[in-house]
DNA sequence: TATAAAATACCCTTATGCGGGTATTTTATA
DNA sequence: TATAAAATACCCGCATAAGGGTATTTTATA
């Protein structure tokens, strides 16, 4: 028995764009939406006790207090039926990669796409398939290729990489973590040579492309 | 004689938000969407060739090309008769403050309130009046504290800024620029001065900060 | 056109960073 | 418990950054 509705439940904090698309969503037959928040926590207590036929998630992945990736992940172990869709304002390499990886969400479209795509996205998700705006797959492979020859940096030097970013010398890091000056350079010249950087402006740079830093 | 429809064109880089605006101000009996266009020159040529009585602008404020600041003096100069609407993903402090002092927009609301708010916002403004979100003046207040402290880096200052980003020592700034090493020095210096830093992490930091970078 | 601001350039010294090594001890993990 | 990985620590030396000055020329702007 096939259900005619798409149940739709949106999450995003900024309240205008969820008007907007509860205002674009709606004028469509077969898509219903049934909750929307700025707060994933509400979506997730919404879902706890009120699991009633929510088909997909729509959700912004740049959220301050629990940010989409985390949604995504606890809505795919807890409601593993349930289909997302991430909606970003542009293609972050690191968060999409998370995202499919980690998630399994079942599409990516970027807000600098019309109303026409995510129509298309919602149908083609609820039948079962996929859907990534084209930036995002570019964006994919781009990230895939560097992450081949990524090198994981130890905790020690993670440790370092973030007193260096808090404007510490060498001296300073070394007294802070109690060992030698010469340890401190030691790991300082493993973690140019792993990042591949050679001064600290780059380090830093990847540092915060990285993720390794907040 | 009083006009009944308030007649509104919308920029914004991201279609979803157009689209959404759209979708939910459509419905409202006093007001018309004229125009929208993902492109701020679009939004001028379309004033330009056929200015009949567009009464307000909605604009977001960070967008590629032709920034929303950029948008607001130009139509400020050009058709001071038309209203601006700022909307923001956030208060970034700056560019508030530019808005409000260079540009006399009528509005600033922030992408995270309702379309409650939104409508608020065009009605009063519509019948001459202003409007900002609550935030908005919180930020606004918070800036113009830090501003009387801040001191601007030069032209030139910036741009060595940018080169320091990219990794280049004064040799090769010195290189790149035509000057002498002891140039850079001082502007290095005069820059670190005038940031309050003393190290190229700090630097790097502020700049990021101050969207001195990108 | 007078004045201020910005851009240019030099002097000096000390401190720190960066790159090349090698080597030991500690901690995981197969 | 054998082995690898991580963390520790030292050597040397050069290059560069950073902090303290002063001073001239160029460019805006009132």
């Amino acid at each position: 028995m096939k259900k005619e509705l798409i149940n739709i439940a949106i999450v995003d904090d900024h309240q205008i764009i969820i008007d907007g698309i509860v205002a674009l969503l709606n004028n469509h037959a077969t898509i219903k939406i049934m909750f929307s928040t700025t707060s994933p926590l509400a979506l997730i207590d919404f879902l706890k006790k009120n699991n009633n036929g929510i088909d997909i998630v729509i959700t912004d992945i740049l959220m301050p207090n629990m940010n989409g990736l985390l949604l995504a992940k606890t809505i795919r172990q807890e409601f593993p039926a349930i289909k997302i869709i991430a909606l970003s304002m542009n293609g972050e390499g690191l968060i999409v990669n998370s995202l499919i990886e980690d998630s399994n969400i079942s599409g990516y479209i970027l807000k600098n796409t019309g109303k026409t795509e995510l129509i298309t996205a919602i149908e083609k998700i609820s039948a079962g398939g996929i859907h990534f705006s084209e930036e995002v797959l570019i964006e994919l492979t781009k990230f895939r290729k560097v992450k081949e020859e990524e090198i994981r940096l130890t905790h020690r030097e993670i440790e370092i990489v973030k007193l260096i970013e808090k404007e510490y010398s060498n001296t300073k890091i070394a007294k802070t973590l109690f060992i030698s000056e010469r340890t401190v350079e030691t790991h300082r010249k493993n973690i140019f040579r792993k990042t591949q950087t050679n001064n600290v402006i780059g380090l830093i740079k990847y540092a915060y492309l990285h993720n390794l830093i907040q």
